[in-house]
DNA sequence: TTGAAAGCGCTAACAC
DNA sequence: GTGTTAGCGCTTTCAA
């Protein structure tokens, strides 16, 4: 690590000497025939102490010159850089994915950069990646975490604005983002017990340490108990087929016997194993249900059309980012968890029984 | 916006008065009683240059005091900033999804940070994003540009690494990472036609202007002519149902005579109108066919599952990862356009006639 | 209407 | 082994 920095500076400075330093405030202020202040005082448009000559000269020197202004140095000066930070687990997961786009819309909007890390799921991964966007001055950071660095978060949540997302732990002085994941898993389980199916086999990942996995489970054992029916839990692990293929066994042998209904955790575990469940050959709704935790953007193309928990995604992400910018503003946010619901949307895949 | 950012600095001021300010270089060499130099060497693991006790004690002051370094402030003195720019049109497309996780896993594996953004395929947008970016002082660029700021890419691309993604225009200096549009999708229609459909209608947005969508509707055109088929071009507006109806009705006026293939030039194209094509009632593979460009996620749930063109999205940004960080390296690497090839990929969406 | 100069936090000659 | 000091590019008093 310390090597690779250090070959690195020294790289630099060989690049440097074959292309030229860049202009900087000093170089216009000279062309220009005035002094710093007044070429920044242009910069922040205060043409109103200038004289009309003067800026016209600073602007067609700028113009010449190419000048760019160095964001850093004035973030080193004004202690702002106007830039956030956000850390996912994955970029490409779909959570993360409609997430983004609504928070980067929203913080753009408002002129903020966005700077975005992966953590893989990682809890020092995600610790690396906090102090570095500390390090490099984000003025907020919005994160989904492993929840493994929750005294290092409250330490920093004095210090600037910190949205956890999707899962909501609860952090003094931090703000949290999240669903009723276990409302609607009971919601949405219940549901699929009252169409009629006798058994309801729940797929989903390890749920352990995992705040939204606990709480979808705990609604569905809630429905479970409810309507006094036995939980059949399956835990499987995305990329092992093998995990797979024993929950569809144990699926294959509920559908055997009586209506049953697959409802998984999450729209990627669904995506794993829709196929193979069709395969089973059991005819959809009427003898086998199909649900899922999530609203996959192919919910609407498989015939039937998928029966799903319809999570506001985007909408956290814009809450997150109206957060984010209005503390930035100055205003005061009262902090603590904000809760937005998530909805069953029916589709055919669980039919009227 | 000047507004703005004065009423910023203003606030931000007024916070700083109930913040503490954050612990410094001086500080932390204050309190374990050395110079700057010396704990500044420590932060750059310089340990053979001090003693053991000295280290000891300045690692100790440093936990103790929660001291972070202000990377501006080493990018200023350093030139170096460590980070690099990601321009798209849509975080959330699914190229761009699968292109901006393959290039931040390559990036953070090298110890770069990633900033994003998006130009929704606006110039100026990205004109700007550009600007803000190289203010920022990013040691590199990828973008998926416009093509309206080529001249200015050209500047850019003399002083620093400048990637053009999916859009591969031919800038000098700059690298470009692009599929064989035209190639692929001459394949994809002529395999449809040598598979028996009499008609092949090519759904298509409007593609004045966007390289990738020309050279896929030329590959289209391509096939046609050697096939001595009449090509079937019909427009469509993403967001716009009656464009895709009047394409449908297109469609269902020459499935009704004989076997008709639809190719669309894109996923998400192919996601706006899948359903209504299945509602035609034609059943597919038979008397309907059905390929698109892209290899959307769902390609193997819908049944019978999709033909279709796939673009190595992943690779693409890992390429451009790896391109960047070999130049800031210092290493020597020639410009130009690079192609990664597509594939056909066949499904049962367009069965053996 | 303008400018000189003191930093912002850090690095790296160049001393000792 | 360690420290002094001159910047990196910019903003902002304070003075003229």
């Amino acid at each position: 690590m310390r090597t690779r920095r250090w070959r690195g500076h020294r790289l630099f400075r060989e690049r440097r000497q074959s292309v030229p330093k860049r202009t900087t405030i000093q170089d216009v202020a000279r062309a220009a025939g005035v002094s710093v202040t007044t070429v920044s005082r242009y910069l922040n448009g205060r043409y109103d102490s200038m004289s009309e000559k003067t800026r016209e000269k600073i602007a067609a020197v700028i113009a010449e010159l190419g000048y760019r202004p160095n964001a850093l140095a004035k973030g080193l000066k004004a202690q702002r850089t106007e830039t956030v930070g956000a850390i996912v687990v994955n970029m490409s997961y779909p959570f993360c994915v409609g997430f983004l786009r609504a928070f980067s819309r929203t913080l753009g909007a408002a002129g903020y950069h966005l700077m975005v890390a992966e953590s893989e799921g990682d809890a020092k991964r995600e610790r690396q990646l906090i102090e570095s966007f500390v390090a490099n001055r984000v003025e907020a950071i919005a994160l989904q975490t492993s929840g493994d660095n929750n005294d290092y978060l409250a330490d920093l949540a004095r210090e600037m604005p910190v949205v956890l997302v999707d899962r909501a732990f609860a952090i003094p002085n931090a703000y949290a983002i999240g669903t009723n994941n276990r409302d609607a898993s009971r919601e949405m389980a219940w549901q699929l017990f009252d169409l009629g199916y006798d058994w309801v086999v729940y797929l989903t990942e390890d749920a352990r340490g995992i705040p939204t996995r606990m709480h979808r489970l705990e609604g569905y054992l809630d429905a479970c108990r409810v309507a006094l029916r036995e939980p059949v839990v399956m835990r499987v692990r995305r990329g092992d087929p093998a995990s797979f293929r024993a929950a569809l066994a144990r699926v294959d042998a509920c559908a055997r016997k009586e209506r049953t209904a697959v409802y998984t955790a999450n729209g990627l575990v669904l995506m794993e194993c829709y196929r193979s469940l069709r395969a089973l050959g059991y005819q959809v709704p009427d003898e086998l249900g199909i649900a899922t935790f999530d609203e996959p953007d192919w919910a609407d193309l498989v015939d039937p059309p998928l029966t799903c928990v319809r999570q506001p995604v985007e909408q956290m992400g814009e809450t997150a980012g109206q957060i984010i910018t209005a503390r930035l503003r100055g205003e005061h946010v009262p902090s603590g968890i904000l809760v937005v619901p998530s909805s069953v949307v029916m589709g055919g895949s669980t039919g009227r029984g």
